[in-house]
DNA sequence: TGCCTCCTGCACTGACAGTACAGTATTGCC
DNA sequence: GGCAATACTGTACTGTCAGTGCAGGAGGCA
């Protein structure tokens, strides 16, 4: 019982390393359960299939990324009154901590299997979709919170801000990944920052 | 000679759907040459191996890639004597060219490949790093001439602002593929350019 | 006529995704 | 202590896939 969870999760750790390194089609089985220290049967008695290790590996991604988030934001939110302030502060933290992370952003399991869809079932493609609509819900919030409270320059609504977002986060992970400039990530969100900053500053 | 270059094309254009579609690990050889009409044989006389095809496509697609640019951002320049005009009127084409593709954008084979990394060779990787690069370059010329006589209301150099581009149009494709919304990508275009025209607004 | 380009056909090898199923060690519960 | 469920191991197999090697053939062209 606990046992089992523990190889299960040990699985999952490995794996999500190998398609983020390799992608999903590059990761072979036989290569996770070598790196596991279990055989294949051992393997097949956790996941039916490799489509359900992609279901897994990308609910877990999903849940942890989920998490970081509501950390994130969460304490920017407890420690500023005004929701921009909480905002423009948890940009800062999100920059900060994947500037610390030695070898950058290890990448993004939802743009991986963005290039692999055709060879997923449709489940998998819909949880996708729900983790992209998550992250707009989210950001959506924040920004219809600061816009009850100040006018935009320009005529654009909370869904379209926080898609663009998302489009930095994946988009500044792609580019500092084929740049092989790990800070390049950070560096972009703080650009967004700070054009969110002018968006809203009433000068 | 002449019937060469047409089947190695062939098979260029078929692999290409197949790699944005299923990623490069999702390919298999036999599938494309089942699709191209040639034996495994006659696959391998055009491609040493998987990685040569991976090479040739990669180009293949910068180079197509570098054209479109080219075509956009050169007609707008000659349309307008301002390059802040010009900039904002190339953005307008780029989103209404991506408009009107019925299925949205196939994907970029740069973040496709990003995400497959470790099992290419160097020289890929450097071709990678070089078209993005390339698109560095690119913008950044076009920010540099618009700073030259417009000045930006932050602080921003031309290469962060060519970068935000570059993460703008990429995460922007991961996006709309995620969420399968395919015009998500010429909206998120046409708000990085309401950005630009703030950011160089005299008001 | 002969060489070069552009293939086909065939017969392999080794890696990989499964499938099937029998057996076993450990653990929790009654 | 016994029993059953959990969490595996071991073995043996199938079909697909990347890649190798090599012989040979069709068509163009010098």
């Amino acid at each position: 019982m606990r046992r089992g969870e523990e190889t299960r999760s040990r699985i999952l750790e490995v794996a999500e390393a190998a398609v983020l390194a390799k992608g999903f089609g590059g990761t072979s089985i036989d290569e996770l359960i070598a790196e596991t220290g279990i055989t294949k049967s051992g393997f097949f008695y956790h996941f039916r299939d490799k489509n359900e290790l992609a279901k897994a590996l990308l609910q877990r991604y999903i849940e942890n990324d989920e998490r970081i988030y509501d950390d994130i934001f969460g304490r920017a939110r407890e420690l500023m009154d005004d929701p921009l302030q909480a905002f423009l502060l948890g940009l800062k933290l999100l920059s900060e901590l994947l500037s610390d992370l030695p070898n950058g952003h290890p990448g993004c399991l939802v743009a991986a299997f963005c290039y692999y869809e055709r060879l997923f079932d449709h489940e998998i493609q819909m949880i996708n979709r729900d983790a992209a609509l998550a992250w707009r819900r989210r950001f959506s919030l924040m920004f219809e919170e600061i816009m009850a409270i100040y006018a935009p320059r320009l005529p654009l609504d909370a869904d379209q801000l926080a898609d663009m977002l998302s489009s930095v986060l994946e988009g500044g992970i792609v580019l500092s990944k084929a740049l092989r400039e790990p800070n390049s990530l950070a560096n972009q969100i703080l650009i967004f920052r700070s054009f969110v900053k002018l968006l809203f500053s009433s000068d």
